[in-house]
DNA sequence: CGGGCAACCTAACGACCGTATGGTGGTCGG
DNA sequence: CCGACCACCATACGGTCGTTAGGTTGCCCG
């Protein structure tokens, strides 16, 4: 059996697509694992698929990883690192619950649209990961979903969300809007990631805002 | 090899977990079919394991089908066939454009909740199928969305949405976060399909309402 | 009481899966 | 110029997959 696939034209030691150093093959392999496991899932997806978009076999992948799920753990663990940061970060930034709230808004989905085939990886593979290793990547919370509950609680301590919403629900509901772009955000779509990034922020906050911190915030944008 | 699996105790005929009539049995493989590819995701599911939960042998499902992936095809063709006449009807029931939103994310999210296996299997498991069979069930355009962003157009026609958010957007961001139930509701949690429902809806209205239109249905619920 | 059909079973097919093991060519430091 | 080592190749194993072809049972109808 010729490794499985490809036509092996008898024993010429094959094509030989350039040897490349280590670093340089590993980033190349986790970019190749990301957009195969974009494109089929990760069950649907072969290492033999990855391999021959490398130009290599795939046994030779285990001279980089120990097993299948490694490559999905590690692609998962990179871009959830990433956007966790930027998501902490906006969070953490200045101003009022509401102000924070929208620039974490933003951010997030700024960052789900340039990352795009990452973020749906991450988003439809998560719990292909055995527990455990899940957990090692998310943290035994909700991180994301405990962000965003907390800026609207914090905005209801404060006076400037309605009193009537469960902050639990509502950043969820955030949480699924934002995390919903990766199925229809497209780069040569008619929108930029800006443009979606402040509609959905404006929506979002308009959504939990009581009608007093609208009026507020509209005075001082006019200021 | 024993049919891949199962012990197999020699050939005493096995133990014949009751035979039932064609049209029963159907249901009930329709309905294992579902939280075996909602556990294990529909390339991760195997016939064998439908059949063992069935207590027959995988090679017996084809009396009923004819590939495995006629079984995900009739899963997610029936559960979106259901709920998009739940939404469709709540759309063009009576009232202004801003009611009819509302009680439309209303009907959408309780339908999601009370069928939440069949909702994950199809939001999750859709793009499985092969283009063709995929049209077959959405229509060829994307209707779910449609029937949202055509509200919201409607109710910025009519004054009661601010002018400056795009409904398409809008749409995205309710289907979205409406979208996202299957992934955080549970039947023993804190709170119930019509809370969450209404709690979704009247973030969403508030999202893409007027101040002036607020106003009005506050008085009208007063009234 | 016998024939027929519905509802399965038995057994196997070829393909492909992830993974292990040992080899092998080129490159590079000494 | 030589040996070591890096980045792979070659091959294969055991297993599982979806799918097929033909048999077997029990119930129903006449």
């Amino acid at each position: 059996m010729a490794q499985d696939r490809r036509p092996a034209g008898r024993s010429e030691r094959r094509a030989a697509g350039e040897r490349k150093p280590r670093e340089e093959r590993w980033a190349q392999l986790l970019e190749v694992a990301t957009q195969v496991f974009y494109e089929k899932g990760y069950d649907g997806a072969s290492l033999q698929d990855i391999a021959d978009r490398l130009g290599m076999l795939k046994g030779s992948l285990y001279y980089y990883i120990q097993s299948k799920e490694d490559l999905l753990f590690e692609v998962i663990s990179e871009v959830h690192r990433e956007g966790y940061a930027v998501v902490r970060a906006a969070a953490a930034s200045e101003g009022d619950p509401l102000d924070r709230l929208e620039r974490t808004i933003r951010a997030h989905v700024e960052h789900a649209c340039r990352n795009l085939v990452p973020t749906a990886v991450f988003l439809h593979e998560l719990e292909a990961l055995p527990t455990a290793r899940r957990e090692e990547i998310l943290g035994s919370g909700h991180a994301y979903q405990g962000v965003f509950r907390d800026l609207v609680a914090e905005a209801q301590n404060e006076g400037l969300a309605r009193p009537d919403v469960d902050p639990r629900v509502a950043g969820l509901s955030i949480l699924g809007s934002t995390n919903w772009v990766y199925r229809w955000f497209r780069a040569d779509g008619p929108s930029t990631p800006e443009e979606i990034a402040a509609q959905l922020a404006a929506m979002a906050v308009h959504g939990v805002a009581t009608a007093d911190a609208l009026v507020a915030r509209e005075a001082a944008v006019g200021a």
